[in-house]
DNA sequence: AATGAATGAGCCTTCATTCAT
DNA sequence: AATGAATGAAGGCTCATTCAT
């Protein structure tokens, strides 16, 4: 009994089963057949929806961007003063729902895929860059440009650093001290204390 | 030509070749055969003097974690004041040999490694401990614990934020420009200007 | 050419191959290309359809003794006296079929690999005690069952020693000849001729 | 320091670690370096005395076989009479030597390989034509000859089946029950009770 | 006499991908 | 729309054998 409109389902349950899948092995060598397993279907099937392997991963790897990006606006939407928007930054960059495991295993593998396919690279800089310049576009308001530009280099790989640390190390500090860390920071650098 | 001794020569050239092939093609999929012609060797003597694949990779990820400690070992010897050696850890941290692109291709497949190896992950845990280590010793000879503490982890997070960034996106800050950010911040953390 | 149900005929396929393979170079050092070549199937549809090497070797292995178990009850089915029952299990071990010389040798071959399999080595008890109770069983009826027991023993030996002899050695005796030994050994342990 | 003079205990270790080691892994899937390794020694040394793998295997073979026939000269010098010269056969084939497991696997190990090289078939004959006729010169002076012949023939078969049995089943009676089968056997037939 | 060094060939197994139904 | 069938290509690993010392 062929079924009609199957397209939109198979193709999100494919991209959950990825990112679950991915997550759960933390790397990127999962097979076709595990993702197709896991989302119930064949690996004719996923090959008929994504054409190949490497497209199934990039859906995935940009869904996974999306959300995130979909998180910040969302967050943004709520505040209105530079500072509360950059705190909102902040803190949906530091949404628990980025911290499930697979989530973070699933990102940290997409880095280094992004190493290999082009496509995977341009995504990620199109969310480094998104992410920097929201950043950026806050910190102007609040500062003088140079240190906006830095501040915003430093927020960004905080927040990089942070996540990648936490992939692996239990020690790494949990997500309230993270972003008591990245405050902190903001605060300091806003507040008018040259340098001697 | 001798054919005696030549373990230690052979181990070298296989560690050499896996790291660059790991560098050159950004991620852990490498083929011994692939790592084997590059140190001139055939895959069974790669497999005779290491075992097996995840042993060669293991043990280039050790060469390149030994590497860098050396290197900060070697700059904390050179200096005395823990504002020094504050300074050293982290310009050894951001030494141009660690920047060369097959090293940071390589350091960061070694993180996606060890989600799937134990042995991988305790190696990079040794590493971040005694980073971490390192840092907090000379800053609680600078400030509070508490903050000595939380500038650790600061630290630790933005180097290796921006050495991911870096591996990645163009747009990212240079050698200096990652310097001049991390004195920045640990000089505005050590001057004291509490929040209340 | 029909695309769905192929599983059984290609188990099938595989497993008579594997036999004749087996056999045909007299040992179990069969490669699965051998094997699936003779099947007129790729190595991957091999290992699709049976998972692994071993379980392939065991299938045949099975599909031997099944073999022989079903000619067994086969004959037992036609007749009814004890002795008839007797002369009839003795007449099915020494079927032509089993002395094709691949047959003999597969067989051979897997009295070795029950050395190293558990599997293996638990399938040929099976047979040997199914043997060896058929054989007890009507003998219990012709003599006392000290005597039984000991004819039930003798009579499986003749029957495996015989086999392997046939299969190493053109002067082994012919298969009327080993029947003729067989019926022979029966006759004078149950004529009542005690030792003293 | 060059040895000399090691040829021969060289050798001789060669051929006890094959028996030991094929016995050990109850096959002929031994390597070269197991051998040489439990013979403690190199590869290349053992290549160098033996030539080639096949060549260590069939010198393993040739022992067995030859400390199985010095045994049976061992003990028909010992006694005089056909019927002391029989039974005298009969046990040294059962000697509990033959019956550790290393050894009962090995020759079964041979049994097959004769299946493979000619050498190993050649042998094989050498020993089994050997018991027969000498089984075959007592029984001639004890019965006429052709019932001399199928005795020899049964009696061979029975030492092959208990032997080939006793390698594989727990449930195969002991040394002594076989011996008592084979006496049995040999005593039943020698009495002169014509079949009806 | 003895061995570490070295390799070519081969085997089992996996996997992305295609095809016919 | 969906899948079982099927495979070519490749990868990790083993091993008998050779060579130079």
């Amino acid at each position: 009994m062929p079924k009609i409109g199957m397209e939109e389902p198979r193709r999100r349950a494919l991209i959950d089963a990825t990112i679950h899948e991915v997550g759960a092995r933390g790397g990127m060598d999962v097979t076709v057949g595990q993702i197709a397993r896991r989302a119930g279907m064949s690996t004719a099937l996923a090959h008929h929806y994504f054409g190949n392997k490497e497209r199934i991963l990039l859906a995935a790897m940009r869904h996974i961007l999306s959300t995130f990006g979909a998180l910040v606006r969302e967050e943004l939407a709520r505040v209105e003063t530079p500072m509360q928007r950059l705190n909102a930054i902040l803190d949906a960059s530091m949404d628990r729902r980025h911290f499930e495991p697979e989530t973070v295993a699933a990102w940290l593998a997409f880095y280094v895929q992004a190493q290999q396919s082009p496509e995977a690279r341009r995504l990620l800089r199109v969310y480094a860059l998104r992410l920097h310049s929201n950043l950026l576009h806050e910190l102007k308001q609040l500062t003088d440009p140079a240190r906006a530009a830095r501040m915003a280099q430093a927020l960004s790989a905080l927040i990089d650093g942070f996540y990648i640390r936490h992939a692996l190390q239990d020690q790494a500090p949990d997500r309230d001290d993270i972003i008591d860390i990245l405050r902190d920071y903001t605060c300091r650098q806003l507040t008018e204390t040259g340098q001697p």
